[in-house]
DNA sequence: AAAAAAAATAGGAAAAATCCTGTTTTTGCA
DNA sequence: TGCAAAAACAGGATTTTTCCTATTTTTTTT
């Protein structure tokens, strides 16, 4: 039995040496490579375009991986999605398994890794390397993201405070008073544990809460 | 006549699938692999593991593309180095382009290309996208760097201007009167055209000047 | 509808940051 | 060695930030 593989990656060098690597091995074969979740998307409309396994890349232009996991996830359950990426961090792992991939694989996996794990994900529907398991194990246990700690609101007022803007201007902006202002950033220095505005800058920035 | 290509690249997977991709092409194959460049400078003691080529890539860690390509470039200057990486702001290009550098290739350069670029690389000695190209060229005329604008102990500012020290605390660590610091900063703003400590942290993550 | 919780708002004070206009000290160099 | 430029430093005014405590308004719950 031959199983098919599609792979989504915006840089296409990438895309075609991976299919090359999975070319090699027995039982596998891509079927076709794409450059984001939309031309993914598009090419599912023919039904012979379904691959078994789809290996997708996280950070992508257009429509990324998590969105695109998800969309597959609703609509097209039976294929399997195996995450690929270079980002480490808990809070992008923890998105892309919520958003259904049967498994996250770092970009720094051997082909045997990769071989193994395509392997696994068609018999067990999933597959997970020490890493990303204790990764899961951890997030359990400890500590909860930013995006579970802070508000709505509390985070739209973070990306503001990102610019050069005063908290005049950001309360304008956000069409509060001043003071108001001055409550969120208080609760959230307290929540961070910050000690000024440049603290909070940071943090947001190590956490993505703001992409500068 | 077959040359030889070395892949250096702490993505493993990326490693073996562009060796696949590489042995997949006439006239190249692949010598072997590394994850860094101290590991490359390791296998260079023996003449035979010295290829016509290296596919190196830009971050690594323990030893980063920059600073092994100069190596080589001293060391041995026979090998050719192609840049491969997915940075294409412009400092990182130009700083592997001074540091020897024959070629540098965006990762999401397809296959043809990369064939094109090591072949050319052997053949004239260099190879350069038209991305690339225009990069260079616009870096001649308008634009300087921040690290030629600002100076050597302004940029040490801006690393402590990224923490949440108060100024008096920078002046402190720096050993520089309060006063001296403010002169920093007051130069750095109008130099960069700043308002305030928030907008010189966004422009120093920009830039690189601090990595968070 | 009343009670409780959450969100928004204020006053006021102290600290820090910003922005002037200068002076002193150090350094490079002819 | 002396002069000019650069670097370091200062006083003082204004604005912004930070940090209290407390009140009003809105929303949620019972």
């Amino acid at each position: 039995m031959n199983y098919s593989v599609v792979i989504v990656d915006d840089h296409q060098l990438l895309s075609q040496a991976l299919g090359s690597l999975v070319n090699e091995f027995e039982n596998f074969s891509v079927l076709y490579t794409c450059r984001n979740g939309t031309e993914l998307i598009e090419k599912f409309k023919a039904p012979k375009n379904i691959p078994d396994v789809v290996l997708m890349d996280v950070n992508m232009p257009i429509m990324n991986g998590i969105e695109t996991t998800q969309h597959l996830h609703q609509n097209f359950s039976q294929v399997h999605v195996l995450a690929l990426s270079i980002e480490e961090d808990e809070a992008t792992i923890l998105k892309m398994l919520r958003s259904g991939a049967k498994g996250y694989l770092l970009k720094d996996v051997r082909k045997g890794e990769l071989k193994q794990a395509l392997t696994e994900v068609i018999q067990k529907g999933y597959y997970h390397t020490n890493t990303v398991a204790k990764i899961l194990v951890d997030s359990l246990s400890e500590k909860q993201s930013p995006e579970t700690l802070l508000k709505e609101r509390e985070l739209e007022f973070i990306k503001h405070a990102c610019t050069e803007m005063t908290y005049k201007e950001i309360a304008d902006v956000m069409c509060l008073s001043p003071k108001t202002i001055e409550g969120y950033r208080n609760s959230i220095f307290e929540k961070l544990n910050l000690r000024n505005r440049t603290g909070l800058v940071i943090y947001a920035i190590k956490h993505k809460l703001f992409i500068p």
